[in-house]
RNA sequence: GCCCCCAUCGUCUAGUGGCCCAGGACACCACCCUUUCAAGGUGGGGACGGGGGUUCAAUUCCCCCUGGGGGCACCA
């Protein structure tokens, strides 16, 4: 909580153009977002492209799709600049190299000659000596007439940060307090690589303080390296940020969750019919309570309640279940009738058999859409429940999925009961009468007369409807249908049992 | 190997010394409702990792152990 006399929320997501992004990390994106919102202070994307090895193209455009997806807005960023751009850090060279001549010329850095050869063998011999491992080499000492001359003749080097080495170094963190860690521990980093191109180390400190951030939010693999980067506040000048460690999120095999371990990308989950709000929710409270019942929070409630402060610090792991039924509560729940609709109609459109008509008829889908909002936990699962309803012609299924229980070993037995079915819903569309509660009279008064469970019948006419077990409720899926598929599917599938319970008889 | 962080049901969590023989949610099981499938309702099993302290009293505070995670690049 920031208190009157300090700085104005100033929160900033900070992603690297090397792909899409993806779950584990959006989190933090939310999380940040929501304290800023809940501040009322800013919230801006900037683009870490230091790596030009690892950039890959149209990252950054899928970054940002991915937020707008989710509802995050931002309030500068690379595509819409601002007061503090640029936005992407390729595009700030000269302040860092800056920054870095400034640490050099202040002895808190020095050029370093090592070869990457000479890096790695000395590492090597760290690791089978088990000493401390990290940069303990001899450019730190290296005469300075020897450094200018070199630098002179164009010699390739990179930049180190020069640590302290005795004592100790604290800082604190907001959901962890004080961290303190022993000097001889930190090792010299690289600041500035040898093509000129600042490291994190560097860029992070120098934007992070031109553009005025307030709360340093990262996720907890940086923690180990914190102490390194506030020496280098601290000599650049610039009072510390307030720094949050956001917890990693596990993979269901208990790693940090990364592509090897099962995270998916943002967009990704759109893909499968997760709902927006639904996996802002769901990440949201992976690993942050309000309280000890609530879990649904719309945007405005979450933007009202939201406090750093009590995000947990413990590692949580994501419960892929957890977020399906979730997204069922949206579904059924938080979407406006139209607005499921139309996701309903989006994904039909995409996804039925191309002999379909398009545009697919949209007064259909706001029909049935009433019905099986509540039995659908993702978009993905639509198209299968409900094709039929597009098909003018349905497929029986094969007879022995109709010849069960009550009508094992009676095919003519279930053939005449469609028949019946047939007879009696046509005679009711003579009264003009086709509606769900009708059809339903109708069938119940049916199965009374020819003595059947209710339910023996009904599985016959289902299936001889829709082709399907598992459907809509039936009566309302037959009133939809309407009267003449209706009657025609059942006489369909009628005649198919006959027919093959004459070709088993011969 | 070294450094850092963390530790309540299978999972996400509530809990900040007595309200807790620990509350909620997902998942699981049973029953109810029922035209299928869902949804819904009711009930059930299920956790404070271990050991020392501190205190009249520890899930809550301290230490050790154990366990888990993260980090140790001219990557972020």
């Amino acid at each position: 909580m920031p208190e009157a006399t300090e700085r104005p929320v100033r929160v900033r997501y900070a992603p690297s153009p090397t792909g899409d992004p993806h779950v584990g990390n959006i989190r933090q994106a939310i999380w940040s977002w929501l304290y800023a919102r809940h501040t009322g202070g800013q919230f801006y994307v900037r683009l870490e492209d230091t790596d030009q090895s690892r950039s890959v193209p149209g990252s950054l455009e899928r970054i940002l799709e991915s937020l707008r997806w989710l509802g995050i807005d931002w309030d500068e960023g690379p595509d819409i600049g601002g007061p503090y751009g640029p936005y992407t850090q390729s595009e700030r060279l000269p302040l860092y190299r800056e920054a870095a001549d400034r640490l050099l010329a202040g002895d808190y850095a020095y050029r370093c000659f090592c070869t990457t050869e000479e890096l790695a063998a000395m590492r090597e011999r760290q690791k089978a000596e088990g000493t401390l491992p990290g940069y303990w080499g001899v450019c730190r000492d290296l005469d300075a007439g020897v450094v200018a001359e070199r630098a002179q003749r164009g010699d390739p080097h990179v930049v180190r940060f020069k640590m302290p080495r005795e004592g100790t170094t604290t800082f604190n963190d907001l959901l962890r307090g004080d961290i303190t860690v022993e000097n001889r521990t930190l090792d010299d980093m690289v600041i500035l690589k040898s093509d000129q191109f600042p490291t994190y180390a560097l860029a992070h400190p120098v934007d992070d303080h031109a553009m005025q951030t307030s709360h340093v939010t990262r996720g907890e693999e940086w923690l180990p390296s914190a102490p390194r980067h506030v020496r280098i506040w601290d000599a650049l000048g610039y009072p510390r940020p307030t720094f949050v460690h956001m917890p990693v999120i596990l993979g269901a095999d208990g790693g940090k969750l990364s592509k090897r371990h099962g995270a998916k990308f943002v967009l990704e989950y759109a893909e499968e019919g997760y709902l927006p709000d639904a996996l802002f929710n769901f990440l949201t409270i992976l690993g942050w309570a309000l309280d000890d019942h609530t879990e649904i929070f719309s945007h405005e409630r979450l933007i009202e309640v939201f406090e750093l402060n009590d995000i947990s610090v413990n590692p949580a792991t994501f419960d892929q279940q957890k977020l399906e039924w979730m997204n069922g509560v949206y579904v059924r729940e938080h979407t406006p009738e139209d607005e499921l609709a139309e996701m309903f109609a989006r994904r039909l459109e995409r996804e039925l058999p191309p002999d379909v008509p398009r545009p697919i008829d949209r007064s259909l889908v706001e029909e049935f859409a009433p019905l099986i909002r509540e039995r659908v936990r993702l978009l993905s699962e639509v198209t299968d429940l409900v094709d039929f309803f597009f098909q003018p012609e349905v497929t029986p299924p094969p007879a022995e999925i109709f010849l069960q229980k009550r009508w094992k070993d009676d095919a003519e037995g279930a053939a005449s009961a469609l028949d019946e079915a047939a007879k009696a819903l046509d005679r009711l569309d003579d009264t003009g009468e086709w509606a769900h509660e009708a059809i339903e009279a109708v069938l119940r008064d049916l199965a009374d007369r020819l003595e059947l469970k209710p339910g023996d019948l009904f599985t016959l006419c289902r299936l001889a409807v829709t082709g399907k077990r598992i459907t809509p409720p039936l009566f309302e899926t037959m009133d939809i249908v309407g009267v003449g598929p209706t009657v025609e599917r059942l006489r369909n599938a009628a005649s198919m049992l006959r027919e093959t319970a004459s070709a088993g008889a011969r």
